[in-house]
RNA sequence: GGGGGCGUGGCGGAAUGGUAGACGCUACGGACUUAAAAUCCGUUGACCGCAAGGUCGUAUGGGUUCAAGUCCCUUCGCCCCCA
């Protein structure tokens, strides 16, 4: 035992007797209630940053927790390995992505075992090893036999310098290729998709069973998801074809002025008139160069062309005609709509712009008067007029102009406008009511190498053809030359030119790998069974583990990486492999860690701390000028970051991980202060103190003695009993609903300082405190305890132990401190018997120091007695 | 524009409608020391007062209540999501 604090020696110990004596692993014994604690897994970058220590302290502090309260606990790590940084580094340093990747994998590995978290390494899954891809593989031929995976055309952004594919966060704001520089082009591609739209109408439902997800999270993915309910309305071309279009609004249909369809549209060439045809085949290229963004943005100056042709609007017969704009996307809806100029702002701007028609469909509504002696209905006071309308009147109102439903008001309750419109249509056949979801197919194909292959073969004879499940995986081939040019996958014969699985023809691999979302989409239903090499997992174990009962993560994926794995879920449940519809019962998303920022306000810059020499008055030492100091997401380009590695070898992983649970709330975002890590060493070198130094009740501490002990105590000894009682209420409470790691520490603070200043230090109610605030630290600090533990005489691991019981005699106090209000305004406090009833509660306070004061020669109206709290006097 | 969230000391943050500011950081004062570090003790929302004590105070203005940081409405500011 050593007699000061030094991280450094019983973490490494610590680290390997926990190693050693498989303390992690997950345990086997089915009489345990089963708790899966999840973190999302790391892109394997290269070294851990801030915000993955914070991710996994939170995580690591559950399972400790519910591990001593008698869970079986599965808490797994593994890495998101495919994607493409890899590429990048293997461009740049002429490293194999594989090599680059694994490396990467041991040196996070390694930080992650000097943090001291609690992982199961036997769990371990990378999704760049084939042994894992394998089974992805085979998940994506679970989706095509399911009918969920398809090909279809869909545009890209394309790189004409480099030949290739590039993700939509390659193109800068400009629209130029990150590394060539080039204008990037929006180029059709056949692309696998995955039918997430097949579920849509489930995702939204389920939403209301994940009680324990953050409600905002909620909200982002139902409105991801985008439910509108509306109708169907098939218009009619000149040609003869049928047009069709989604609108949320079917009673405006008699407001139609004109229709306007996608760029992209299939009908568009049959519509064009020869006159026109210029004019669109420009505006389709233009298109095509503008990123979705650019073209629905609102507010920006609306483009057009018309087609030359009409349609018949089925509803009044009006010939309108049909134009091609590029705020009309092709995957959305049908990909046109009928445009109502007076009543949707776009297509008002729209109409204004080409000078088209606007036709009023809805009148302001007649007022009733106010008076509530008369009804008297009023004519609106300035009635709506087509003709001088400055913008487009999307509000409630009654229906004009509208053959069947005039008169009718206008809105989308029950009984109102849209109501009806669907009922007319349906009763005339000329549409029909139906929803449509914001929420497109995933597309999941990426022209790049570092990814999963997709396992299909293209045969000329055959067609698409699965790579049959016996024959997976299809092996990504590790030994390539990446120049960032072309797809190193295509470029290789030997790999793309296979026989044809089914009738042997010389045939073509799938050269697409898989969007890396699929590899993370399914990792945690892996993870209970990760060594199976038979099968992708077997059912009875993940059964046994699912769903997951808290899983912590980045708000940055409350979208889609929490989308598609409920997706992927609810494919396998039906596919028959797992019983659950949910996979992740609670959710918890971290915030960011944020590092101080110095920042020149008037070029922007920012500066490196190690430059400045005054940090009261920071300057810039470049111009001189006077630095903004800020907390901003850390990183390289604004000198603000923080290496895990230096902390924990300056203070160790006990106060790395303090500090990071005491700061700020989990879901918070959080400012690293070097001042309070310190505060945090100081606190763990104050509890070192508080145990090794304390010779006597020793005993008391090691046997944690039952409560029949603890009778006839001295004042003294029953108010640290109560400290010490209250603490393991707070600190159980508060980690129990909300995790609020930041008030349990503060609560074992509470309790160290109590125990420093107890008078009572040779007593066994004392050495229970010892012995408890060690226990309480567990979760938080697990080498500092696990060594105090020893140091008290224990053989047996901390992290063995049963968390702390609560004993509610203990929390009893015989007195109370009584709050004395006059008017509600707090008076004074008076020490009562706890036993005291209303009446007695209510003459202490008036009989108090405070009462007589302030109650002499008034008169008193009302008493309010809150038993236990206080006494309010209301007089007057 | 629509939806959601937030606003508390010098700072991070605590407060089932019941003593606002727990716990920590910073700063200041003191003890120990030849000195420093470390450690320990004290003070630290504002104002008035020698003190006892009092007044004000949770972005803003109003309301409900015996009692409001907390519930309701107004305005302002910041953040997030969707457009």
């Amino acid at each position: 035992m050593e007699s000061q604090y030094s991280p450094a020696k019983i973490e490494k110990k610590w680290q390997k007797t926990w190693a050693d004596q498989k303390l992690h692993d997950t345990s086997t014994d089915r009489s345990k209630p089963k708790f899966y604690a999840l973190s999302m897994f790391p892109y394997p970058s290269g070294n851990l940053h801030m915000g993955h220590v914070r991710v996994y302290t939170i995580v690591d502090v559950i399972a400790r927790l519910k591990r001593m309260q008698g869970y079986r606990v599965l808490n797994p790590m593994g890495w998101d390995a495919f994607g493409l940084p890899a590429e990048n580094a293997a461009i740049e340093r002429n490293i194999p992505p594989a090599k680059w990747t694994y490396a990467n994998i041991d040196q996070m590995r390694q930080e992650l075992k000097n943090l001291g978290i609690s992982f199961d390494w036997n769990k371990e899954v990378t999704t760049c090893s084939p042994d894992y891809y394998k089974w992805t593989q085979w998940i994506f031929l679970q989706f095509l036999e399911a009918g969920l995976a398809y090909q279809k055309e869909a545009l890209v952004n394309w790189d004409p310098i480099d030949q290739t594919v590039l993700a939509n966060e390659q193109v800068d704001s400009e629209g130029k290729s990150w590394r060539s520089g080039a204008k990037v082009e929006r180029k059709l591609l056949r692309q696998w998709f995955f039918k997430i739209t097949d579920y849509a109408e489930q995702l939204i439902p389920d939403l209301d069973q994940l009680k324990g997800w953050p409600e905002r999270v909620l909200l982002m993915q139902a409105n991801w998801i985008g439910k509108s309910t509306g109708a169907h309305v098939t218009f009619t071309t000149e040609q003869g074809d049928d047009l069709t279009v989604f609108t949320t609004r079917p009673d405006t249909l008699w407001g139609a002025t004109f229709m306007v369809i996608s760029p992209e549209h299939p009908l568009v060439e049959k519509l064009t008139t020869p006159k026109q045809a210029k004019a669109i085949k420009a505006y389709q290229a233009e298109a095509a160069g503008k990123s979705e963004m650019d073209r629905t943005a609102e507010g920006r100056e609306k483009t057009g062309v018309w087609t030359g042709s009409y349609a018949i609007n089925p509803v009044n017969e009006a010939k309108v005609p049909i134009w091609i704009a590029d705020y009309v996307l092709v995957d959305y809806g049908t990909g046109a709509i009928m445009a109502v100029p007076a009543h949707d702002q776009r297509d008002f701007e729209f109409a204004k712009t080409f000078d088209l028609p606007i036709q009023l469909v809805v009148q302001r509504d007649v007022k009733i008067s106010d008076s509530p002696f008369q009804v008297v209905a009023q004519p609106p006071n300035d009635p709506l007029d087509a003709k001088t309308m400055t913008k487009a009147y999307p509000d409630e109102g009654v229906m004009v102009n509208s053959g069947p439903l005039d008169g009718v008001p206008a809105g989308k309750s029950k009984g109102q406008s849209v109501d009806a419109a669907v009922q007319w249509l349906e009763a005339n056949q000329k549409g029909k009511g139906t929803v449509n979801y914001r929420l497109r197919d995933w597309l999941i194909s990426r022209q790049r190498y570092w990814g999963c292959p997709i396992p299909i073969v293209h045969c000329p004879d055959c067609g698409i053809v699965p790579v049959p499940a016996d024959q997976l995986p299809v092996a990504l081939p590790e030994d390539v030359e990446i120049s960032g040019k072309g797809s190193p996958l295509a470029k290789l014969d030997t790999w793309v030119n296979v026989p044809c699985p089914t009738c042997g023809t010389p045939a073509k691999r799938e050269t697409d790998t898989m969007d890396t979302f699929m590899c993370s989409s399914w990792y945690y239903m892996r993870y209970p069974d990760a060594q199976n090499s038979e099968e992708v997992f077997d059912r009875a174990i993940a059964n046994d583990w699912m769903p997951v009962d808290q899983y912590v993560g980045g708000i940055e994926h409350a979208i889609l990486h929490l989308l598609y794995s409920r997706f992927f879920t609810k494919v396998m449940r039906d596919r028959g492999f797992l019983a659950c519809d949910e996979p992740f019962q609670r959710l918890l998303t971290q915030g960011m860690v944020q590092g101080k920022t110095y920042k020149n306000p008037k070029t922007g810059k920012y500066v490196t701390p190690q430059t400045i020499k005054d940090f009261a008055n920071p300057v810039d030492p470049g111009t001189g000028d006077a630095l903004e100091v800020v907390y901003e997401k850390m990183s390289k380009s604004k000198h603000n970051g923080v290496a895990p590695g230096d902390v924990i070898a300056k203070y160790g992983a006990d106060t790395a991980r303090m500090f990071i649970l005491f700061k700020a709330p989990p879901e918070k975002d959080l400012e690293w202060d070097d001042a309070d890590v310190e505060g945090q060493f100081r606190f763990l070198n104050r509890v070192w103190r508080l145990v090794t130094e304390t010779s006597v009740g020793v005993d008391g501490a090691r046997h944690c003695a039952p409560t029949s002990n603890f009778k006839n105590l001295t004042k003294e000894e029953k108010d640290l009993r109560r400290a010490i009682h209250t603490a393991i209420k707070e600190v159980t409470e508060d980690l129990q609903d909300d995790y609020q790691f930041n008030t349990a520490i503060a609560e074992l603070m509470k309790l160290s300082n109590a125990l420093t200043d107890a008078k009572c230090k040779q007593s066994s109610v004392y050495g229970e405190g010892i012995a408890t605030l060690v226990r309480l630290l567990a979760p938080f600090a697990p080498h500092i305890a696990e060594e105090l533990w020893h140091h008290l005489g224990n053989i047996e691991s901390l992290h063995l132990q049963s968390w702390p019981q609560l004993d509610s005699d203990a929390l009893i106090a015989d007195e109370i401190t009584l709050v004395i209000q006059v008017m509600g305004k707090t008076r004074g406090t008076v020490q009562v018997p706890a036993s005291a009833t209303r009446e007695e509660l209510e003459d202490y306070a008036r009989n108090s120091e405070a009462g007589q004061k302030h109650l002499e020669g008034q008169t008193i109206k009302k008493v309010i007695v809150v038993p236990g709290k206080l006494v309010n006097f209301v007089i007057g």
